[in-house]
DNA sequence: GCCGAGCTTGAACATATGTTCAAGACCTCG
DNA sequence: CGAGGTCTTGAACATATGTTCAAGCTCGGC
């Protein structure tokens, strides 16, 4: 058995839903491709899940779990350097990559598309917009939470446009200007 | 005939294709949908539209040029009127509904999966910009054409945040304070 | 009236897709 | 070894979807 490889299939089918979505959306979402990208029998795939969209709730749980991890801070820095790590994250390479944005976007389409994804992502952003405003609280203490919220509120927005207009294809540097957009929101006295 | 009904069959057919898009997504859009939703029958859509790609490519056409629109300026007024105008447009009544928004979300992300649709997007963004660029430098005169379009890449930014934010459900507060950011970038000295 | 061109219809066909299932492979424990 | 459970396979079925087409309809001009 081959390490690298062979992880466990049930895993493999998840990747491989990712993969379809990243690059054809949802409607290159099918049992018959799920399979073969994943290497595994169409069989295998109901297996493991009961149907199409137990399927796909599987693998937006699985990305919500993720997305957490952007704004969860490194205990050992500094609240500053906490809040300015996360602002970065977001823009950085591994998140801005035409195949991640491109999953994110599949997945807000899909989100309003079935009212059964749309709760499951407005769950998750909720908990970003949570994690994003508690970092500006560490970070700045005199403010309110309402304020927090408030500067998170903005920064998502910019965040989002970012993400989106990549996609779009714009220059690199009007990425890196937006960026300090978001740290002058969140560090504005 | 009732003629605010009847208007002629193939233009029912471009709106029910809109409709279906926004509300279902790509997965929801096939011919037999468009055929119902449009009052015709399935032969009907394929007499008009050789296949669906075809279909899909006037409905692109179509938006393309309303959005045009947009940054259209109305000529009599003041340059600077025109640019806070054409800034307010994109996030008014009209626009940021979640039909509209929806639509826009399911657009992006078909040109995301399918490489002929991402040309026709991309040139339509091209050309959204360009307009943007060109009421920058109506109303600032003395920015080179080199400013106006960093500018305007900045403003679309947050302007693709705000679309999409506003589907993820956000505090309208926000939305307010991202227009008022976006003249902030447009006008600043 | 009726001819012809364009418009409209729905049945029919081929293919694609979700789901089921009987059978086999594999692996563990006694 | 072998019994039993889990995992894995691909054929088979029902339904959905894109496309074709022969037939009917409508309406303006002769």
């Amino acid at each position: 058995m081959n390490p690298g490889e062979q992880v466990d299939r049930q895993s493999r089918i998840l990747d491989a839903v990712l993969e379809l979505l990243s690059r054809h959306g949802i409607s290159g979402v099918n049992m018959r491709a799920v399979a073969r990208e994943a290497g595994v029998a169409l069989g295998l795939v109901n297996y493991y899940y009961a149907d199409k969209p137990s399927l796909i709730r599987a693998v937006l749980n699985r990305i919500g779990e993720s997305d957490m991890r952007l704004v969860t801070p490194d205990p050992e820095a500094h609240p500053d350097e906490q809040l300015r790590e996360a602002l970065r994250r977001v823009a950085g390479p591994e998140i801005l990559t035409t195949p991640y944005l491109s999953l994110r976007l599949h997945l807000w389409a899909l989100a309003q598309a079935d009212e059964d994804f749309a709760v499951i992502n407005a769950e998750a952003f909720d908990q970003y917009l949570d994690g994003l405003a508690t970092l500006i609280g560490n970070a700045k203490p005199e403010l309110s939470r309402e304020a927090c919220k408030e500067r998170a509120d903005d920064i998502v927005v910019v965040q989002n446009g970012m993400w989106l207009t990549s996609l779009l294809g714009i220059d690199k540097a009007a990425i890196r200007r937006s960026i300090a957009r978001t740290e002058q929101i969140a560090f504005a006295d």
